[in-house]
RNA sequence: GGAAAGGUGGCAGAGUGGCUGAAUGCGGCGGUCUCGAAAACCGUUUCCCGAAAUUUUCGGGACGGGGGUUCGAAUCCCCCCCUUUCCGCCA
């Protein structure tokens, strides 16, 4: 959520970021509520005022027996006129409130301007020493390679759920587990986070403070029946865990990392990118999310970037770093830097982590604020979050990129000691 | 799922219609004392919104959430949520 204070301070600024986010221009119709707002504030306090001065004399005034039937029919005039106002104010409040919630976050001002996908800038490369483009032999996608090696099962996983819900089978759900806690046990050891393992059906409050609700609630799934929410991404519980809460300022930066599995509906999104493990209504993602001060926010988001790159090169796996222009920045976030692995049988880059500052947009949402130290001034935090990785697009990179002609695979070296074996076959 | 009790400041816990943003205790912070510490004593201790002035003054609001009664609600009534205990069920 956009700060009210900030829109009425800096309309202009607010236009401009909100025409590179391809989004409606909602400035002139929040200054307008806000404006009515504030009048009707003044209105309903003055009243109220005078009811808080005239309610301390009223029991002198029995005390002394005086008749107070003038006073109470006045009172009573003062007291439908403040529930008038405060009724107009309350509608005023959600118009501003409703407007606000459908509002997307600015981008920063490193954030490249652009319209689409096609003008995120290119960061950096990192490529496993020997690694070519070029392969010497055909290279069988994920799908095939999986279903020879007998470790996916898409078939029998459409049989059990539908399509899109992949099942592991055999040496693939060793590995898919040894990914995970292969990364887990790096960001824990290496980059000092701390583990949590949160719930993976959330409440509306909950989507709502990260910002998944309203504006994407076709992209979630929904349990009618008890008001829950399977999340799309451990952001939500984790980035929850502070709701409503005022932080000490000097337990920040405060780093959790989690491992959860992932349900998005990805509404029509059929087609295109959806065999295998391109698009999957329900994967496994390890997170990482921070809370930081204002001011460190921006360093928090390039070490975050490096905690996920760490993994892909200990994995030795090709990836390269993207920047998010301001048109392909995600509803909530400031700024966003994509990871994209390299897929040789589909002999492009596909997507496998997403690390964004979203600054003070969720926490204002979720209400999620600390105090300052020094001041004792209490704001609002800067929350991050960042895939560390999910493994469906890294499964794909790993079986395509460790495959031998001969149809075997190999397993990285790091994560021998979670597998027990070394070659898949 | 059934029954009962209960949700008040960081915590414990008073208040059951009117100077109660809230007693008291603990904790926290600052000070006195001390070479230092403890003890003791003194002081201090929530958050949101608005107006004016520019980091201060004034006003309004908040006792789980929402609505109602009333001149006036932490206090009375209704709905919802949550917690605890007992019973049932259960990995």
């Amino acid at each position: 959520m956009l700060d009210l204070k900030f829109i009425r301070e800096n309309p202009e600024v607010v236009r401009k970021g909100l025409r590179n986010k391809n989004a409606a221009d909602i400035v002139d119709n929040v200054l307008k509520i806000d404006e009515e707002r504030r009048s009707l504030i003044v209105k309903a306090e003055e009243l109220k005022s005078k009811r808080n001065q005239v309610s301390t004399q009223i029991p002198q005034l029995k005390k002394t027996g005086k008749d107070t039937t003038e006073i109470f029919a006045e009172m009573k005039r003062v007291g439908d006129e403040i529930a008038l106002l405060d009724n107009n104010l309350r509608k005023l409040e959600e118009e501003l409130e409703d407007t606000l919630l459908y509002t997307p976050n600015l981008a920063h001002e490193s954030v490249p301007v652009g319209k689409s996908a096609e003008e995120n800038v290119e960061a950096r490369q990192w490529l496993p020493e020997s690694f070519s483009f070029e392969n010497d032999f055909k290279v069988l996608d994920h799908i095939e390679l999986g279903k020879k090696l007998g470790i996916l099962d898409f078939e029998r996983g459409t049989k059990i759920s539908g399509p899109g819900f992949p099942l592991y089978m055999g040496k693939g759900a060793t590995l898919e587990r040894a990914l995970i806690n292969f990364m887990l046990d790096s960001h824990l050891n290496e980059h000092a986070y701390s583990e949590v393992f949160p719930p993976v059906l959330v409440n509306k409050e909950s989507m709502k403070g990260t910002g998944q609700i309203p504006k994407m609630e076709e992209d979630m799934y929904f349990i009618e029946k008890d008001g829950l929410y399977p999340i799309p991404t451990a952001e939500v519980p984790i980035t929850n865990i502070h709701r409503n809460e005022i932080l000490p300022g000097k337990k920040l930066t405060i780093k959790y990392v989690g491992y959860s599995p992932c349900f998005r509906r990805e509404a029509g999104s059929y087609g295109k990118e959806s065999k295998g493990f391109l698009r999957v209504h329900q994967f496994n993602k390890v997170e990482m999310v921070k809370f930081s001060k204002p001011e460190n926010s921006y360093d928090e988001l390039e070490s975050m970037v490096k905690d996920a790159e760490d993994i892909l090169q200990a994995l030795k796996i090709p990836y390269r770093i993207l920047l998010l222009c301001t048109g392909d920045l995600s509803f909530s976030a400031a700024k966003c830097y994509d990871i994209e692995t390299w897929s040789p049988a589909e002999n492009r880059w596909l997507e496998a982590s997403s690390c964004s500052n979203f600054e003070s947009f969720q926490a204002r949402r979720a209400n999620i604020r600390f105090k300052r130290e020094e001041s004792k001034k209490t704001e609002f935090v800067h929350t991050l979050n960042g895939s560390g990785l999910a493994t469906s697009r890294l499964m794909v990179s790993l079986l395509e990129n460790y495959q031998t002609p001969e149809g075997k695979v190999i397993v990285p070296k790091v994560l021998h000691k979670y597998t027990g074996f070394e070659v898949i076959s």
